[in-house]
DNA sequence: ACCCAGGGTCATA
DNA sequence: TATGACCATGGG
């Protein structure tokens, strides 16, 4: 009977084997995390970043600019990262939002169950998206859940898989400790170990997170 | 040529 | 509540 690992021990294991991730350190500011996090949608993240750096050719990265552009014109900047026409609808539903809340300075105040129903309300952003947002725009100690959580875990034992999203978030807030730097690190290497290792090794028998892992994986 | 990506909405039953 | 269709580009 092999044991099963604990959420702190997976996360040992992760940033051992693939290191620190440093995703959307918010070096840009918020509103270019919340930008990203609409446009990534299931899509690859090096297909939103040329739509971003269309946005910021064009001056366009702030949401005045996103609402008065065409939405024909915004649909194109965004056309590298996919659904175009979808996106752009949805950017400029958020944009509305956000202006509307009085941006970052007035909305960064708000408590996060509050900030969280915000957000979901807007068309086009869902529970993974607005936790996104919580979590690295606004640095709220929320847990991502994704399709890798799922598939990971539930290979792992830990979880049934066809959990609710909720549920799921409450149980990884329960047992991973309660700290922003943690939440993000930790869901940044769940896709990063989703991406390189579970789609070729689809029963993690031969990864860091299997016992007796191979030296190339485990980072020992 | 096929599969997938840092999902969500909407119609239908 | 639970499926299914739909959105669309770029990299492997």
């Amino acid at each position: 009977m092999k044991r099963r690992l604990t959420f702190t021990q997976v996360y040992r294991r992760l940033y051992t084997a693939h290191g620190p991730q440093h995703w959307w350190p918010s070096k840009n500011g918020p509103f270019e995390v919340m930008v990203g996090a609409v446009l990534t949608q299931n899509t690859a993240w090096t297909n939103v970043e040329r739509a971003i750096a269309n946005l910021r050719r064009e001056r366009a990265l702030n949401a005045r600019a996103i609402l008065s552009a065409h939405p024909r014109r915004l649909a194109n900047w965004l056309k590298p990262s996919g659904y175009f026409n979808v996106k752009a609808k949805r950017l400029r539903a958020f944009c509305r939002w956000y202006l509307a809340q009085g941006g970052t300075n007035a909305l960064k105040i708000l408590p996060t169950p509050r900030l969280r129903a915000d957000l979901l309300a807007v068309n086009g952003v869902g529970p993974e998206t607005a936790d996104d947002i919580l979590l690295y725009a606004f640095a709220r100690p929320v847990f991502v859940i994704d399709a890798y959580t799922r598939r990971i875990f539930k290979r792992l034992g830990l979880i049934d898989g066809d959990e609710g999203y909720e549920t799921l978030r409450t149980l990884f807030e329960q047992n991973v400790k309660k700290n922003v730097a943690r939440y993000n690190e930790y869901h940044a290497l769940i896709v990063r170990h989703g991406k390189e290792i579970c789609r070729t090794r689809p029963r993690c028998s031969a990864c860091c997170l299997a016992s007796g892992c191979p030296s190339k994986w485990s980072g020992l």
